[in-house]
DNA sequence: TGGCAATGTGAGTAATCGCTCGCATTCTAG
DNA sequence: CTAGAATGCGAGCGATTACTCACATTGCCA
């Protein structure tokens, strides 16, 4: 699709000042993000909302795309720790306890800042990061239904990978969803329970 | 987030040539926007792959967003158009039948185009239409809880609006992200089977 | 056939913006 | 304290692209 761009930085900050430096670049260019896209995400723009001069933007950042890649690589670092501590946390829970935790722990995630989240991952045939996103997705995927295939027996599925990326796609779409277009269902305890039902419905398990 | 730009056509096509003009103007607008984004739709390349001048370009599109205004438009048209379409064929059939065909249909509606459905989506924020969108979502959502109302009887269903809304997110993201991410469940009977599955439990109506 | 409406053309303009580079300032270690 | 590394600055350049406008061609109807 696009021509892939460099996005490795030029220079690495050492000192504190250049290390608040580039967090002010990075903290401006997720704020003009979210409010005027990749179009109003113009590298003054963020050099006089980071308070710096475009110059010291350059120091760190080869090019216009390396600022939105750099953000999208935080928020994929941040994301998968996030589920590999709740997968590790639910791992051994009685089945309604992890499905609930997961299901919380989704809505949370995407709770906390669902604009930016759409907004990278929108980036992403811009700025590359689609083979990262197909790993960690896929290691996901994986982890899922690696739990379900170990206690089949008490489950109703038939294919633990099939089931893994039913239930996956419907929890992300479910929060995703809540989170943008209907923000109101985020602090109704129904939006859980539902989603919770609907999950253990479809494992054969009692909600408890 | 932007600043709305008009989108209003200059004028109209009355003519055939200048009725297939704006077609090709149209056809090469969406295969440059699956094959190099908005950053790559320049007018001129339109212009070019349209095998048009500019100049005619501007005859009927007074702006480059209203490019991919029109296209979003006509997705919007056609989808509309298939979801009621579908909803009404399934009004009075068993539940089972009814929740397959709706799956098949969403399937198939994500599997024709996923590029081009997931690229159009990205530029709303840019062109507008987000109001459309919305209205045709809470129409569908309406649609599938008045549906889910008329036969609460028959269903372990709580709340008919939540039920929809976790059902309509669930159904659509399946479709979407098997089209774009993993393609090859696409042709594998058991993503409908499983998605079927989840959503008849979920009903408490047994899978036909 | 002729006149007017409909349609098509494309060179060129003005604005925007990504990025550079020569210079200035601050920090750190010997 | 000094020298060199680290960091910061911003005017300005060159490339790109959205769009115009004066002119040309085609279609249609009386």
């Amino acid at each position: 699709m696009y021509r892939q761009v460099k996005t490795t930085p030029r220079k690495r900050p050492r000192q504190t000042r250049s290390k608040e430096t580039v967090e002010s670049i990075l903290g401006a260019t997720a704020r003009i993000l979210v409010k005027h896209g990749f179009d109003g995400l113009t590298t003054n723009a963020v050099a006089d909302q980071a308070g710096v001069s475009i110059g010291s933007l350059y120091q760190y950042f080869p090019n216009k795309q390396a600022l939105v890649a750099a953000l999208i690589e935080r928020r994929l670092d941040d994301k998968n720790a996030r589920t590999h501590a709740a997968l590790a946390e639910v791992a051994s829970a009685p089945f309604p306890v992890a499905v609930r935790t997961m299901i919380r722990l989704t809505i949370e995630n995407y709770a906390a800042a669902p604009e930016l989240s759409r907004v990278l991952i929108e980036q992403v045939p811009r700025v590359g990061r689609m083979a990262r996103i197909a790993e960690l997705h896929q290691g996901t995927l994986k982890l899922v239904a690696a739990v379900l295939q170990a206690r089949k027996q008490e489950l109703a599925v038939r294919d633990p990978d099939m089931a893994a990326f039913v239930l996956v796609a419907s929890i992300e779409a479910i929060a995703q969803r809540a989170a943008l277009f209907q923000p109101q269902r985020l602090s109704d305890p129904a939006l859980i329970e539902e989603t919770c039902t609907m999950v253990t419905r479809y494992l054969g398990v009692s909600d408890g």
